[in-house]
DNA sequence: GAATTATTTTAATTCAGATTAAAATTATTG
DNA sequence: CAATAATTTTAATCTGAATTAAAATAATTC
């Protein structure tokens, strides 16, 4: 049987499999990027990559439950260290776009979220949809707290987190760019909201 | 031959076609939706569709081109109509989110510009580029009629123009949401740019 | 270093959904 | 209303990328 030391490998191929997808689906869209594609990435033929997966949709499903992951991580560490709501914003939108740019990313686009199976669809449907209102909660403690505006909590949210979620889109490795995203992105998102 | 009438049709047909095709990969993702899908919203058979268009790449391509064109008309009229700079972008946002909404809609999300054709996927990406340009531009025009704070007019750019992409993400089709999100989202996404 | 397990490969297979062909229907024109 | 063109259908075909099977290699264990 594997020791800790084999799984935590196996752990780590997984996440090269995960972050090279990621690269794939968000550089040549999902239906132009092959199984084979996303092997090459990696310097191996796509039969290998069963080993980690049952199939592409499984692929894709994790590579979604991976951002989700990132994104609430962000949100999460963002949530500990941050000291009110306009803090926690801003240090969450730098967390999640650091993730992006950074030596964990990429994140990919959730794109073909309705193409994925039933239970896989709703699992990422609902990590989204808390990732969302967990946002929104960051909003509304910092509207009681008086650090951001009055606003509607809902559209504001759906607002930022569409920039958010379309970086990708645009942002594809450049070093200079990413570190100008990461420094200036999360006031431009904000400043719509400061109370001064 | 076919007089201006019948050509009318085919157009109006195809624009269906095309609604049709938008409102399928908005809902169901691009690799999730097979021309079945497309013919079923249309009462039609798959084949009927190759009567329009080549081929499946090719619809997804006019879906990009139609987005494209609706997007450069929302911002033509409101370059047309708009007394500065803030003005024209209330207007822009507020006339191609109706797009969305309105009778004209859905538009398709553009997810899978990257596996298209070389040709196509220049030909949208160049759409793309330009119309961003163009909303740059109305932003530098803001700034320098003191109309728009000043701002790194390309962050913002794509900070503005990435929640406007990804409405059709979280909005389908209910009327209330639509009147709201047409009454409320540009000034939400304009008001970290007004100067008062 | 032999045995066992983990990982990857090469060589088929498979299959859903795109596409084509030919025929049928519907609309239009003179 | 016959003739022509436009649109759609039914019935095959085709295809490429996903997937499976079996074998080979690499790593690990005892």
């Amino acid at each position: 049987m594997a020791t800790s030391a084999e799984e935590t490998r196996f752990e780590l191929q997984k996440t090269r499999m995960l972050r090279a997808a990621a690269q794939c689906f968000n550089q040549k869209g999902y239906s132009g990027t092959s199984l084979r594609d996303v092997a090459d990435v990696l310097g191996l033929t796509d039969p290998a990559l069963y080993y980690y997966v049952r199939n592409k949709q499984e692929l894709v499903y994790l590579c979604y439950v991976r951002a989700a992951d990132l994104g609430r991580e962000a949100l999460d560490r963002a949530l500990s260290e941050g000291r009110d709501g306009m803090d926690v914003m801003l240090r969450y939108l730098r967390y999640h776009i650091e993730m992006m740019v950074g030596d964990r990313g990429p994140i990919a686009i959730m794109s073909e979220v309705p193409s994925l199976k039933p239970e896989h669809r709703e699992e990422v449907l609902q990590l989204s949809r808390t990732h969302g209102k967990n946002f929104e909660a960051v909003l509304q403690a910092g509207i009681r707290d008086g650090s951001i505006a009055d606003c509607n909590v809902r559209m504001t949210g759906n607002a930022i987190m569409g920039s958010i979620n379309w970086i990708p889109k645009w942002y594809h490795g450049d070093a200079e760019q990413g570190e100008k995203l990461v420094n200036e992105f999360p006031e431009i998102l904000a400043r719509g909201l400061s109370v001064d």
